[in-house]
DNA sequence: GCCGTTTTCGGCCCGACTGTTTTCAGTCG
């Protein structure tokens, strides 16, 4: 059982804890936990059976630590199955329209005993609705629209796929007289895999007409809201875009407090409380004095923290590791030297080894490894290895034509089933460097299959084999393969693809806190994609790695010393 | 349900907005 599951089940209580009217401060204790199991390195499954004190862990308690035992070792939560039986699994749907919390999902159920989003059109269109107190016009219209919604939302959009938006958004503001500071705030600053929405923070003369001049923008479809300090617009694509005044004077305490994460956020209040001071989205106070605000750094400095960058606030340590001046020291996109992870269109890429070199020339790229895939250039089972021969051969070639890169000579061959890999040591051997992926039967746990295959390669290539939003992690235990990656010197791959990323953030740091090292690869299938560093940077950052952790951080000099003293 | 350098009881992050009211509950971020 996966900590994902763990935590939904968990979080599912709590939504029927809600519904129910239990305390707020029970509910937020499960969904507390729910939020850190989801959010932990630690295998929880593991943690369970061997024995660990789950107590231990801060918002775990006597009770939670016996319910996540309960979940792990019969699959099934009894005081979940029991509210299901008071109370309809329909309703939790409805808890995700806008405007529509558990108070009000629970007065329609008792009233009508509606218990689908179908139901609740036909009341809310038949006027039903209306009667019962609180159902006003408005309210009525928003269910109306939310259900309609709602068949679209839950998709999170790929932080790659609104980097555009943003960007033009961003200028078009600025381009308005008047606007001083534009800054995007929310999960999209936070570099996170998907985005929600767009949290848009201005600092402007008149923000009533930036507002006025926001809702113009070419891809507004529908304006939600436009009030005198805050409007909601979604775009063409669906995407919600928030806009928000923001005064000078408390610029820093409100780019903080809209950059969350909300866990991140919980925990500065906390820590502000402990010493006497209250933090808001104005600003940092002690008693009526406002003590700072101006700026993100002033925040952190007058609760004792050193500057968190905002790819590591998500509870995850971060403020500890503030107070006690701790903090990595965060790799970046100019600190890559190569890229060690390029397919061509010897096997399933679109552009050819020469062009795809040239375009990480003009990159600057010190090095690239060719690794195409084993499949298409099999060699192994006796076949013929005429095809394979030629392809190095003609990566030789290019390299005598482009002395200004080192083209090094690689290949993404397949993990089998049993482990095994679908070239055999003879070609293994012709092959500066070996990444080793899984490609198919994902179902499972992978974690023999992993280890087997760590025995002979260099890099483990997206090793969790997720595909953002189509396909979950493959189950391995990640804490074994990572001591045995560290102890065979295999770098574990941070892949760069958008719909990849993978290792995940939470993965990355864990294997770091074990010591492995990481190569954060393209995976590039097109010149285009070479590119695509950039999001691997922005995910091992969020895995807290350091230029020190990544091997194409490294000279090509030292790259190559790197991988013969792991021989 | 969790937690404790004021506490084993009595707190639990904090504020804005909306729509509905006539002083506020519910929802949201």
């Amino acid at each position: 059982m996966t900590n994902q599951e763990i935590s939904k089940i968990l979080s599912q209580t709590a939504d029927m804890l809600e519904i129910k009217g239990e305390n707020p401060f029970k509910i937020r204790a499960y969904r507390n936990v729910a939020k850190i199991i989801e959010n932990s390195s630690k295998d929880f499954e593991k943690l369970v059976k061997d024995g660990f004190d789950l107590t231990k862990i801060p918002g775990i308690g006597k009770d939670l630590s016996e319910y996540i035992k309960e979940i792990v070792l019969t699959k099934k939560f009894s005081k979940l199955e029991e509210l299901k039986k008071e109370i309809p699994v329909g309703l939790l749907e409805m808890l995700s329209i806008e405007g529509l919390g558990p108070k009000r999902v629970k007065q329609i159920y008792d009233a009508f005993g509606v218990t689908s989003l179908e139901e609740l059109k036909k009341y809310a269109e038949s006027g039903e609705l209306d009667k019962l107190p609180g159902f006003g016009p408005k309210l009525i219209e928003k269910i109306l629209k939310g259900v309609k919604q709602l068949k679209k939302a839950g998709i999170r959009f790929l932080w790659a796929d609104v980097e555009e938006i943003a960007k033009e958004l961003k200028e078009y503001l600025l381009d308005f007289p008047g606007v001083e500071i534009v800054e995007i705030a929310g999960s999209y600053r936070r570099k996170k895999e998907t985005v929600g929405d767009l949290d848009i923070l201005v600092i402007a003369k008149d923000y009533p007409k930036v507002s006025e001049y926001f809702v113009k923008f070419k891809r507004v479809k529908e304006i939600y809201s436009a009030g005198l300090t805050r409007s909601t617009v979604f775009l063409d694509n669906g995407l919600q875009v928030d806009l928000r005044a923001v005064s000078k004077e408390s610029y820093g305490a409100t780019l903080h407090y809209f950059t969350g994460s909300k866990a991140h956020n919980i925990e500065i209040r906390k820590l502000a409380l402990l010493k006497g001071l209250k933090v808001n989205e104005y600003g940092v106070y002690r008693g009526d004095e406002k003590i700072a605000g101006k700026s993100e750094e002033e925040v952190y400095k007058v609760l004792g923290l050193d500057y968190i960058e905002p790819e590591l606030r998500e509870n995850r340590g971060e403020i500890e590791a503030a107070i006690n001046h701790t903090l990595p020291k965060l790799i970046e996109l100019k600190d890559l030297k190569g890229d060690l992870h390029v397919h061509t269109n010897a096997s399933d890429g679109r552009d050819d080894i020469e062009n795809m070199v040239k375009r990480a020339i003009e990159l600057k790229r010190e090095y690239i490894a060719i690794t195409d895939h084993s499949y298409s250039l099999k060699v192994a089972n006796g076949l013929d290895k005429e095809r394979l021969f030629k392809h190095l051969e003609k990566i030789d070639e290019i390299q005598k034509k482009y002395p200004e890169i080192k083209i090094i000579k690689g290949a993404e061959v397949d993990i089998l089933e049993d482990g095994s890999l679908d070239y055999d040591d003879e070609t293994l051997e012709m092959l500066d460097i070996v990444i080793g992926s899984i490609h198919t039967k994902f179902s499972g746990d992978q974690t023999k299959r992993i280890l087997k295959a760590l025995e002979k390669i260099d890099i483990l290539g997206h090793p969790t084999n997720r595909i953002i939003n189509k396909r979950s992690e493959i189950e391995a235990n990640w804490e074994e393969i990572f001591y045995k990656a560290k102890e065979l010197n295999v770098v574990l791959e941070i892949n760069s693809h958008p719909k990849r990323l993978d290792l995940t953030d939470i993965l990355a740091k864990k294997a770091k806190e074990i010591g492995c090292k990481f190569s954060i690869n393209s995976d590039a299938h097109s010149t285009k994609a070479l590119e695509y560093l950039k999001y691997g940077v922005n995910q091992a950052r969020r895995g807290w790695l350091e230029k020190k952790d990544v091997i194409n951080a490294l000279s090509y000099k030292e790259l190559i010393s790197f991988f013969k003293d792991s021989k």
